[in-house]
This record gives C-alpha cells, sequence and structure tokens, in this order.
DNA sequence: AAGTAAATAGGAATCAATACTAAATAGGAA
DNA sequence: TTCCTATTTAGTATTGATTCCTATTTACTT
C-alpha cells in the first residue's frame, strides 16, 4: 500500500506508513481516534490532524474504506475486496461477514433508471454474542 | 402515526403533528435542518431544538429510519418497511429501491455465531442520472 | 548537498447535535 | 373547565468529531 502512496503522488512519511501498517494489520474496524492512540504506541507525537488527513487521503483514493455505522464516528476498513459487515447496535463491534454466492445481494432493474451504482454496502444490525450473553 | 405518539405516552403537540407530516409526505429522506425549514413554512417560530427532539424521539421508539450515508449529517425515512437506498455521492440525493424478491439479501452461515441480526441495511453508492447527465 | 513543495504538530475553529435555563404554552386527565 | 405536567421557545452553552491555520520540518527532486 506503501506503493499506493507514491503512485498517487503523495509523499511516504514516517507517519503514513505507520498510520497504514496500523489499519491493515488490524481486523476491527477502527475510528480515528483508536487509530491515532495506536499508532503512538510507535510515534508519540503523531498528531491527531496528521491522521485524519492522512485518513481521508487514503479514503479518497479508494484505497480503504469508510463505514458509517453510526452518526458519531466513522469506522475504516483497509480490506477493500467485496464483503459485508455485522454490525452491534450495543457494542459497536464490526465483523466481516463473507458476501456469499454471486455477492449476496442482487440490485433491482430499476437501479439503471436512478443512477450507475459504483458499490454496494451490506450492514446487518444486531446484538452480538457478547452482548446477547451479557444481558441475562 | 400520531396514533403512535399517543401510544407511546407522548403528548400530541401542533409541532410534532407538523413534523411528522412532513417526513410522511416527502421520499428525499430529509436531514433534520431541512424538515425544520420545511415545518416552518407553516410554523414559523418552530425551534430547530423541537425537531430534533421530535426526530430522535421517533427513531428511538422505531418510528422512523435514520441514514448514515456520510460523515455530515443524518437523514431520516419515515417509510420502515423493508426497502433499500441508492445514494449519489455526489450530490447526496437518495431514492428507494425495493428490494426484490425474498429481501434482495441473504446473510452468511456465519452470521449466527456471529450474534442476532435485527435488520438489513442496503445501499448502493453511485452517481445519479442527473449527476452524470452534469459533468458532460 | 540544496531547494522546493508537501507534510506535520499543535492549537484554534467549525459543525451537527445536545443540553440547559426560564418563562410561556398547551395536552389531556379528572 | 380546571389543574398538572409535558412541551415549546429562545437563547446560550456544551460536547464530540472533524477540519482549518500556520510556523516548522521533511521527503523527494536536481
Ligand atoms: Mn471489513
Ligand atoms: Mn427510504
Ligand atoms: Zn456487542
Ligand atoms: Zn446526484
Amino acid at each position: 500500500m506503501v506503493e499506493a502512496l507514491r503512485a498517487n503522488g503523495l509523499k511516504v512519511t514516517h507517519q503514513r506508513t505507520e498510520i497504514i501498517r496500523e489499519i491493515v494489520q488490524t481486523k476491527d474496524h477502527p475510528d480515528v481516534e483508536t487509530i491515532c492512540r495506536r499508532v503512538r504506541g510507535r510515534i508519540p507525537a503523531v498528531s491527531l490532524d496528521t491522521v485524519y488527513r492522512t485518513i481521508s487521503a487514503l479514503f479518497e483514493r479508494g484505497l480503504i474504506n469508510r463505514i458509517m455505522v453510526d452518526a458519531k464516528r466513522a469506522r475504516y476498513d483497509a480490506d477493500v475486496t467485496r464483503h459485508n459487515h455485522f454490525v452491534c447496535d450495543t457494542c459497536g463491534r464490526i465483523v466481516d461477514i463473507d458476501s456469499t454466492g454471486r455477492g449476496g445481494c442482487r440490485a433491482s432493474d430499476k437501479l439503471s433508471e436512478v443512477g450507475v451504482v459504483e458499490r454496494v454496502e451490506v450492514l446487518f444490525r444486531g446484538k452480538c454474542i457478547h452482548c446477547v450473553a451479557d444481558q441475562e
């Protein structure tokens, strides 16, 4: 992915390298604050603004995905292959769900009259096993 | 829907009635500011705070849906029947898309190990016909 | 190695959404 | 109709996420 930075005319800085390392190696779809906190484990002085700018730059170039799960913070995903998500409305956990078979979701015929679809996002909302267990 | 207010122990006020009328009769999934502006056409003195409180109250009781389309404002939908949405990433337009056949979307088998799914949201993202035409 | 444009850190500003207050109003039960 | 309480208003304040500003630093070109 660092290659992708160069390909997009972006400079390869220490900060960007570590931010990318962080989102690539995690599967929990973190928000920007979380990414920043983790990167600070290795670069204590990294600024929140830099993390925001880097994440936005990556997102705008389609190198990472954004998941809008609630009205609050945006969550990010370095896995840009086609897959769906389960979201726990109680604790906020986001779990990857494979797109079964032929994408798992078919567009209606009328879609072509409405516009050009570039991507499909499927969100399964509910309560995760941990939160179901907790409420007994 | 006004009945639903009573059923939930909420008073049926002039403001709430007009706010409900507004979201029920529109199909464009407005944000709170937009709803407020429109309601002011009939109740000039309605406060933004009241619109926020009313919309939140309706949403918390599951009487309306919230659609998180971008990192900015939340959009609301009085149609709580099962249907999908097309979102134009250029102009923000949101168009209803029927769930074809048996829901239009099948959950993967592994979902049951992850949690209990209460609802499924499908978002088709892309560029609407108007925005495609505009960019020639 | 030097020059330049891009990137950074740190703080301030913005924006949507909520909260608070007090005073005025209006639902709805009795 | 009367009374009690929820609700509204206006106006200000606050919160939390995100973006902007600017002096300083740094990656990359020559
Ligand atoms: Mn994912
Ligand atoms: Mn809709
Ligand atoms: Zn959970
Ligand atoms: Zn459009």
